[in-house]
DNA sequence: GTCTATAAAAAGATAGAC
DNA sequence: GTCTATCTTTTTATAGAC
């Protein structure tokens, strides 16, 4: 289990960041390192182009899924309730990655696009056991999504769509019409 | 009615075309100009700025949200198949619109930001007299938004995330547990 | 209204010192 | 491992001809 430099952890934490609060065009190497506080011949050292960087950015996001999905399938009965609960943790680790690689999908990213999809569907076959039906697996699917889309669209926000009751509310209505 | 010069809509086509499919980043008045096969001069023409030219398919978005809201409010009964539905109408005007205008609020875009939220909540009110309670309204509007979301991540993809089937029982759930 | 030419800044990347 | 200096290309924008 190599543990990963600190440097380098730090500039994929800036990276992240920039991309997350300025999007993808002001994430350069540059403003990078900068908010890293090494030299771009530093961050160069480490990740030896923008994709390199890109792609150290996908590999977090795979290892929390990965966490994610062992989490669900843990969660037994609470599945539904654990799923929809980590689609909105904002400013968690997970949130954060995939945040920063959605605004890279978005910039036309292929790896970016290809790790998003593969995690849709670690989801779904996570959550799947706990539904009645395709039908149900969707609209949870959906509702996800959805919490995500708003805190894409503005993770600057004062907070999340959803205040805590209206969460609970959502999570029992999402477990009620699921269950099978 | 001020009927819009055809070489100012051509331009706005052309630059809400590259946001989608190619991002943010490659957006630029150049690749734009190119696209509209007019000179960047000639852009510049229509649009003083990189901003005004944001602002211009903002204001577009805006008026096709208008339309929107104007037919859900017709559709009476059928208020919330015609949201969900218009949700995902791929390649549809105010579909493309609303994908261009996600990615320019992705790069920092307040105005862009604003016209969305603003947007979301005139939906929200149009669907509000059809629905249960609150939380059956943010069911909804969040399997809009995640329908939003899978369009947005990959607007180059095969086909909607649902087929024609699964769309038709998803619009038939959320009917069923809207109803008051 | 539309063009060409060009300026000024910023992008990704390389070379090589320390 | 980390730095500075530099190269090339691209970006937004201006100036001014047609």
């Amino acid at each position: 289990m190599s543990r990963p430099p600190r440097a380098r952890e730090s500039v994929l934490d800036a990276f992240e960041q920039i991309l997350i609060t300025r999007g993808e065009k002001a994430a350069t190497m540059d403003a990078t390192a900068r908010a890293a506080a090494v030299s771009k011949g530093g961050l160069l050292y480490h990740f030896g182009s923008k994709e390199a960087l890109e792609a150290g950015l996908i590999e977090r996001l795979v290892a929390l899924v990965d966490a994610d999905v062992a989490e669900i399938i843990a969660a037994g009965d609470a599945a539904i309730a654990h799923f929809i609960r980590t689609s909105v943790m904002t400013g968690a680790p997970l949130d954060r990655a995939m945040l920063a690689v959605s605004r890279l999908a978005q910039g036309g990213s292929a790896p970016a696009s290809a790790a998003l999809h593969e995690a849709r569907r670690r989801w779904a076959d996570a959550v799947r056991p706990h539904v009645r039906d395709e039908t149900a697996l969707d609209l949870v699917l959906l509702a996800s999504d959805g919490l995500y889309f708003n805190n894409l669209l503005d993770p600057a926000a004062s907070g999340p769509v959803l205040r805590d009751a209206a969460m609970n509310r959502l999570v029992s209505l999402l477990e009620q019409l699921a269950a099978r």
